[in-house]
DNA sequence: CTTATGACTATGA
DNA sequence: TTCATAGCCATAA
């Protein structure tokens, strides 16, 4: 079920994030918490989970992939721009089509 | 089958 | 601006 999930993080392109309520209203729920849940569940590499941010930019404290910081570590390195402590969602904000 | 919990978001203090 | 609470939905127990 979570298949749709990965399918569109999977999407999401090298040097942008998304936030988890862009998924959530591609996968037309209500329902944030279940992209977290989907993706903290993954188990497949091929999803880029790192690219999927909060609403505000910043993401998961704590339980971030690998340790904290290297979520940030992992999106400089695509190209993705931070501010203080969050993604620069204004350049690097996911542009689904 | 019912209760609890969670990688969220929006709203109010 | 930061902290707390409510709403949502699926999975785990």
């Amino acid at each position: 079920m979570f298949a749709e999930i990965y399918q569109i993080v999977q999407g999401i392109p090298v040097g942008k994030v998304a936030t988890y309520g862009q998924v959530t209203m591609i996968l037309g729920t209500k329902d944030s918490r279940r992209v977290g849940q989907a993706l903290h569940a993954n188990k497949d590499r091929r999803v880029p989970c790192h690219r999927v941010v909060f609403a505000d930019g910043s993401l998961a404290p704590g339980y971030a992939f690998g340790g904290a910081g290297e979520q940030k570590k992992k999106l400089l390195a695509e190209g993705v721009e931070f501010r203080g402590e969050k993604v620069d969602l204004g350049k690097n904000g996911w542009v689904g089509k």
